[in-house]
DNA sequence: ATAGTTAACGCAACTATGTTGCATCTATTC
DNA sequence: GAATAGATGCAACATAGTTGCGTTAACTAT
């Protein structure tokens, strides 16, 4: 049940020490929920429990949040949309994800201990490095 | 010199049966002299001839046709603006990209024969590997 | 070289995504 | 229960990208 998520989003939010406010524990709640990154629009449509919809700012605001608590992370897709997904704690820091390139459908890959083993040129320096497979999920193949 | 990349842009493009205009030409050479990525207002910038920027709407279906043509690659970056990249013979179909998460600059790789080793999930069908090294250009180091 | 044809260009208006400022409301703390 | 720091919601704005359409020009066939 979503109320579980919703739980569970609360608890999580009150641990990053911040307010627990029916947006916050929405919004988390539905990330957790989904098995794959939510766009804005996405999230915003689900609406409260007056039925009525997210304010957009807020929603950027809201995930902007969770983002800097490290409590999601966005992933930029090609049709310029940012997508969202809950960090579980087993896939913090790890950045391999698979992109529909029909439907835009993203989700978490397993870790693939991805590394660069050529030297970059002179002086650049490495923080991250990010895998993506790009393809056709089960519903657009 | 800029002039050897206009006459070889001119020739790619005749070789790929379009119209070789001035427009095209300026700007599919402004791609092939730069070692980076190039977004739409730095092509726009550099201007034509006669010191007139190039018109917005004309740059962006020129590009969308370079892409069309394989003569270009587009990238989507993290401030939500796409840059764009002449292929290189040596280049195609080598999908490895540098990005500097401070100024935003991206160079191409060498091929680092990526793989996924994992399956994806049942249904799912790969298409192309992406792997993009993010960090700190020399300049931003 | 010239005229005709088809594609490219340029302008205006529009859509979509994301941002800023500020007044109001509320989750927490005491 | 009152105070307060911080979240919310509205309006206005900023930026990237798109669509429609009349005009211009690159190529082709004489």
């Amino acid at each position: 049940m979503l109320i579980d998520f919703y739980q569970r989003a609360k608890d999580i939010i009150q641990h990053a020490s911040g307010r627990a406010t029916p947006i916050r524990i929405r919004v988390l709640g539905i990330l957790l929920a989904k098995q794959q990154a939510v766009s804005h629009e996405e999230i915003a449509c689900v609406g409260l429990g007056d039925n009525r919809a997210i304010d957009r700012v807020t929603l950027y605001r809201v995930l902007e949040w969770l983002n800097k608590k490290n409590l999601v992370h966005k992933i930029a897709s090609d049709d310029r949309k940012w997508r969202f997904l809950a960090n579980i704690t087993a896939q913090l820091h790890q950045h391999a994800h698979f992109k529909c390139t029909a439907c835009k459908k993203i989700i978490c890959l397993d870790d693939l201990k991805t590394e660069y083993k050529k030297a970059l040129p002179d002086g650049y320096q490495l923080e991250e490095i990010e895998l993506t497979v790009n393809g056709l999920c089960v519903a657009c193949a």
